[in-house]
DNA sequence: CACTATGTTGGTTG
DNA sequence: TCAACCAACATAGT
């Protein structure tokens, strides 16, 4: 489900509830969803007694920073964290629950389970996957027309795809790739190293304004995504073609199309974006 | 009921 | 190296 505007958000609303907290006790319902330690009950014993000191974002990561640790989730399609009061009943799609000194939860709810933790000693968890391999961050100062055009040149692969990738740059997903090309201009059939130097310039700065509006309207809720404070967010309402389909092109008024590419549903309008 | 789709990503195969 | 396909899992829509 969330990509980085919705990952930003949910940073942003969790940190009024968790920071300065600290944990007295984890339950584990679905052991899949921790990664490391393989050993759940090692994740357990060593976050007993952390307090949470700051939560980041890198991409579409989630990063609680504790005392000794570095706890790093993904969210994938459907996770979501929110805090309760302890005698609140839990419900049927929590899978990890941290429970704080001060009689709050945090609990981890995620109906598809697709979600990972992975939990470091602090400063190990940028040189260890799964984040050794991310691109930067589209906000980053290394998210350069240099750096992105090199990337590019060097693979021919689908530019769908290339945006996809988590390795070239960190944080785009379904929706906010097709936007991106719509607003760009690009077909997201078109090859990443027959693109002009211009066009993606183009690419890069709508994806980062893109992002950014995002950001401001708390992401978009399609179906599911809500934020840590329980709020919808409101981009969906300024989408040009995600989900769109069979509805008029807002920039020319062709009808915007839905097709596979990459293995993904994806929209365009076919008047605004030529192969 | 069967079959498809879903905001993600990792692994396998050719 | 890359595309294609499948896997993880649950639910909603046709």
């Amino acid at each position: 489900m969330p990509e980085l505007p919705e990952v930003e958000t949910i940073k942003n609303t969790l940190k009024k509830f968790v920071i300065n907290k600290t944990i007295e006790d984890l339950t584990i319902y679905w052991a899949k969803i921790i990664k490391r330690p393989d050993d759940t009950e090692e994740f357990r014993l060593r976050l007993l007694g952390q307090r949470i000191l700051d939560v980041h974002r890198k991409g579409k990561f989630l990063l609680f920073e504790l005392n000794d640790y570095m706890l790093v989730s993904h969210l994938r399609m459907e996770g979501k964290y929110n805090v309760y009061r302890k005698e609140e009943p839990v419900k049927k799609h929590t899978h990890v629950i941290f429970s704080f000194t001060d009689g709050t939860e945090l609990r981890y709810n995620d109906v598809r389970k697709f979600g990972t933790m992975h939990l470091f000693p602090k400063g190990q968890e940028l040189v260890s996957q799964p984040l050794n391999k991310l691109g930067p961050d589209p906000f980053d100062a290394a998210f350069t027309l240099d750096y992105f055009y090199k990337k590019l040149r060097k693979t021919n692969r689908l530019i769908k795809a290339v945006l996809l990738d988590q390795t070239i740059v960190a944080g785009l997903g379904n929706i906010y790739v097709d936007e991106t090309l719509f607003k760009a201009g690009i077909h997201p059939m078109k090859r990443a190293d027959t693109l002009t130097k211009k066009e993606v310039e183009s690419i890069r700065l709508q994806a980062i304004a893109t992002l950014k509006e995002a950001v401001a309207k708390g992401g978009s809720t399609i179906r599911s995504y809500v934020n840590s404070q329980g709020d919808m967010g409101m981009f969906q309402l300024e989408l040009f073609v995600y989900g769109q389909e069979n509805k008029a092109c807002k920039k020319c008024g062709q009808q915007i199309i839905k097709m596979k590419v990459a293995g993904r549903g994806t929209h365009i309008c076919p008047h605004c974006q030529k192969l």
